[in-house]
DNA sequence: CCAAGAATTAATCAATCGTTTGAGCCAGTC
DNA sequence: GACTGGCTCAAACGATTGATTAATTCTTGG
């Protein structure tokens, strides 16, 4: 008489999805097979048919899991209330400096709580791969996602540079968003170019940067020169 | 007793690599297969072995020939002889106003005589997963390609900005690349965040976009405010 | 305790993968 | 005209793919 799912289904469907987001991640979706999937999440391959009706549907759901736990910080900070009044310049320009340090830090962690989470690499890694090359049936759902930072950012520029047509307003959040992005993305050939397997040793400091050269680059007269933040 | 490849063979070589090129960069390395390719290329499959020796070295070739043919704007300038003298921060910034649009102009367009080159998408798509998540096997290539053009950057960065640390340079020069990169690997994103499908119809304006934005990051106060270029 | 249904399993499915085979084609050479 | 060697081909190889089956185990409400 039981239709629920049981504590130990759900264990195994959350074991595959981790496996699906790390195996996905490190090998794309064509690379990765259901065998291995299911033999790093201690299951049997069956078990992705039974449970998420074939490999796109794990696929889509791991995409799920890493939205749902993912961008928390960003997520945040797009629900703020709209810009207005005297202050609502000086507030752009704070909002626009906790939006870059808060998508550096999900960039580069998954769990807020563990920094060394390895599912914050794979999930990453899995996004950008998405973002490059979204699958037809995940695009929408990445769309649903990306949205609102977007949303949350153009509201900021819009403030600060009320001067600007939308679409040069739309270059600049692309420039922002993109070294941010591309920072992450290619890690790899940044830690070859740079002959530090570490970096960034210091997130800190690429916080700093990407908030210095934004602002720099907006033209934003009056956040420059002054001290640090 | 002719040991020297033929015409023809040649032929069937370069149709095959260029549809390579299209397959691999529409469905990735395993998600593209050799019958495909060869049906692409109106080829027998096992030709592939026989040229390339497999699929992998398939591969391979048409990263090589997509170097070769590619990035030719900006090896170009690459070439350029060293910055000295009393005209070297002029001519640095002459040189990354130069440098940004060679990049950009090769980031849309592999043949620079046919923008409509339908391998040009094609092969900076396969050069951005590559990027991303280089294979074991071509990651020399991918840097042996990248490094000039970093150096030649760096080396501009280099005299615009004495006071920065090496490191400090290098940020900027993620900054800079980060944006045109991104703007290139995320074109799909980007168009549905625009609701254009066409964009960017004017790619001088982009263009223009990313050098204002670059030298207003990089803080050069000599460079603003004065007429486009 | 015991059916009922959810969860898991090993075995198997047809399809496709990259590669190999062996024969045939076509140019040049003696 | 026989021969050579580069090139191309259809056919088949074993391996692996995602998916399916049917039997089994586990869990749970009555």
């Amino acid at each position: 008489m039981n239709a629920q799912p049981t504590d130990a289904s759900l264990d195994t469907r959350l074991r595959l999805i981790e496996a699906a987001i790390l195996t996905f991640a490190e090998k794309g979706f064509d690379g990765a097979g259901i065998r291995e999937i299911a033999l790093r999440a201690k299951a049997n391959s069956a078990l992705v048919t039974y449970h998420f009706s074939g490999k796109e549907g794990l696929y889509l759901e791991a995409l799920r899991y890493i939205f749902a736990r993912k961008a928390c910080r960003v997520a945040e900070l797009a629900t703020a209330p709209a810009l207005e009044g005297p202050g609502a310049r000086k507030d752009a320009i704070q909002r626009l400096k906790d939006h870059i340090r808060a998508f550096m830090q999900d960039l580069m962690a998954c769990d807020p709580l563990d920094p060394q989470d390895p599912l914050g690499e794979a999930a990453m890694a899995l996004m950008a791969r998405e973002m490059q090359a979204p699958r037809a049936t995940s695009s929408a759902l990445l769309m649903e996602q990306i949205r609102p930072h977007v949303d949350h950012l153009m509201q900021c520029l819009q403030v600060l540079r009320p001067d600007l047509s939308w679409g040069e307003l739309l270059n600049m959040g692309m420039s922002i968003q993109g070294q941010m992005l591309y920072f992450r993305n290619s890690l790899g050939i940044s830690r070859l170019i740079r002959g530090d397997p570490n970096f960034p040793e210091d997130l800190e400091e690429v916080i700093r940067h990407f908030t210095d050269f934004s602002l720099r680059g907006l033209g934003i007269p009056e956040a420059f020169p002054q001290p640090r933040n």
